[in-house]
DNA sequence: GGTGTGGTTGAAATCGTTTTCACCACAGGA
DNA sequence: TCCTGTGGTGAAAACGATTTCAACCACACC
């Protein structure tokens, strides 16, 4: 709680206010002797800058938003962690905006923060483009897991099609042939990435596309269910399912349970992601994990790059972290 | 993005700024065909007050946190989208802490908030009391479902208390009279009064406490299925079970199912919270409801009025929000 | 008709920074 | 010697609100 003021210092050093501001700002330009007395007295005095004093007259933005579309979702949760303890660590103020998945609550945030003039916007997957374009003509924006048309904007995220790909395949090697996938919602690009992993991985194999094994889902726990319940409506099972994350893979090993239908004995299962909150059941999930502290270290450098004009302009539009298949118990080898 | 000023709106209507300030901060002492004047300027034109500016020439503090202690627990993610969107609608900024269980984390991001003159904090349950205490010191302070002391500090809970005694007294009702419950931490006040209610319901039926019946647990999942594994180890097993939290109930739903015994035919189950999130399970449980809704909105509006100063100091230094039991599928009358 | 009185309003100082502009001293070139 | 550029610094004007203080104008009352 810094009692000092910018003259206070400046008395001290004898020196005026306009030297120690560029200490602050633009230590070069300070002759280093002067620059060093008086970064010793702030120091000493436990001097803080009032931020709003710094607002009002530079009118540069300050302060961080991130947007998640539902906060109950664990992966979201666990995003937001991240972000806003990097966020606190560099003394920078984050607002989380939960949108609910409501584009009517998107446009009130938005509207909100670049009124309060916000440095930059961080979105996770799930948030409309419209919002997206909006924010990106008045703010810094970085995208994580979700995709921009064009690379106009930064994007961080996992290796979808590769995390897919590999998953498939690891169980191609365990001899399934006969695969099920449970795929995200049609306008999710990152799920759709997947999709196509799971796809190049049976051509790899040789094993022709068959529509009729693939579900719909939306992410959630109940969609995973209905998946489940609709392959054992076919007459020939799946031997082994890939779902597009965790939450629908749990929703059909849940209901594979309940039909007393062993995973994996008798179906074999992979989920993506790997949300840590996940291993309340019992059955460790074999599962693609997603780096998320990578991936929110990424996007939070992405941005701090941008808001200090580090433009080196060069810099990668797009950043892509690796997943990793983590081997749990819901798969098994086919002797065939 | 409004680029008016005071000053530009006072010139629009012909008086000064300082009256048109007064408008904004103090309606009542400014006549009103000349506030109404000003006050429809302002909407046509879309002013907005410059936040920086407000607040430094006012010393007034600004902005709300709220700490949780797990963001990933739907029940504090529920909090979280709550009050932010309650923050949003007022135009205050929110600053999320997500401290991890971790009372370091607690200090870091207090101290940040402090030094950056932070207004009102609120505090959900599992706070650690020294962190509350020292906010207290320097700022508004509204906790959730937590319980300080001596009332000292403004809390708003669910009646646990009422709630967990109007559960186990359907279960009574329902001719239950072997009923185990499973406990949360020993620390936590809100979770020693659901365990008071449980004891004053068996009293109120004559049924005589039975410490093997009591489960300790810590909220989590896993402890409900520690817990239904416990329960099942007693030679004669409960025929009902009250558990301090539904994701504990749910550990021990999931336990159960797996071991084939089915809910409610051989045991009855109910539940505390009553999470959304937690519909995924296709059975549909029999739990009490926490006004999650209410209890925010209250806190919301005490720590509104305290940082406004409206202190009638008479207030109610403790609001207590009614729960209700909701009807599932997880209870059966036995015929005896 | 003078004197309060109370309700409204405006002028001006203030909050703590940033930033522009002018100034100075000194170095280098003509 | 004079002129010009340059790096370092200070004075002072913003930034956009709040707040104090004084002025003003009825109006009523003695």
């Amino acid at each position: 709680m810094s009692k000092y003021t910018i003259t206070e210092i400046a008395k001290l050093c004898g020196t005026s206010p306009a030297t120690v501001s560029r200490v602050l700002n633009n230590p070069d330009i300070v002759a280093a002797p002067l620059r060093e007395k008086i970064e010793n007295t702030m120091r000493e005095v436990g001097y803080k800058p009032n931020p709003f004093a710094s607002r009002l007259s530079s009118k540069s933005r300050w302060g961080l938003a991130l947007f998640v579309f539902d906060i109950l979702n664990p992966f979201f949760a666990m995003i937001v962690r991240r972000i806003s303890h990097l966020a606190m660590e560099q003394g920078i103020p984050l607002t989380v905006c939960d949108t609910e998945n409501n584009e009517e609550k998107e446009r009130i945030y938005l509207d909100y923060l670049l009124d309060n003039k916000i440095g930059g916007i961080i979105f996770a997957e799930g948030i409309s483009m419209n919002t997206i374009e909006r924010a990106r003509q008045y703010t810094e924006t970085v995208l994580i897991d979700r995709h921009s048309e064009e690379g106009v904007v930064s994007e961080v995220s996992s290796d979808n099609y590769n995390g897919a790909r590999q998953a498939v395949e690891y169980l191609l090697q365990l001899n399934h042939r006969r695969i099920g996938f449970i795929s995200g919602p049609a306008k999710w690009p990152s799920a759709e990435e997947r999709f196509r992993g799971y796809c190049d991985a049976l051509k790899a194999y040789d094993v022709s596309f068959n529509q009729e094994l693939v579900s719909r889902g939306d992410l959630r726990f109940e969609s995973g269910i209905n998946a489940m319940e609709y392959f054992l409506t076919l007459s020939e099972w799946p031997t082994a399912i890939f779902s597009a994350n965790d939450q629908m893979a749990l929703g059909a090993l849940n209901k594979a349970k309940l039909l007393n239908i062993s995973v994996p004995e008798d179906i074999s299962l992979i989920g993506f992601d790997n949300i840590p909150y996940y291993t309340i059941f019992n059955t460790k999930l074999t599962t693609v994990e997603q780096n998320i502290p990578e991936l929110c270290q990424c996007a939070f450098n992405i941005m701090m790059k941008k808001i200090r004009g580090d433009n080196t302009d060069k810099e990668e539009k797009r950043i892509i972290v690796p997943t990793q298949l983590k081997i749990g118990e819901t798969c098994r080898k086919l002797i065939g």
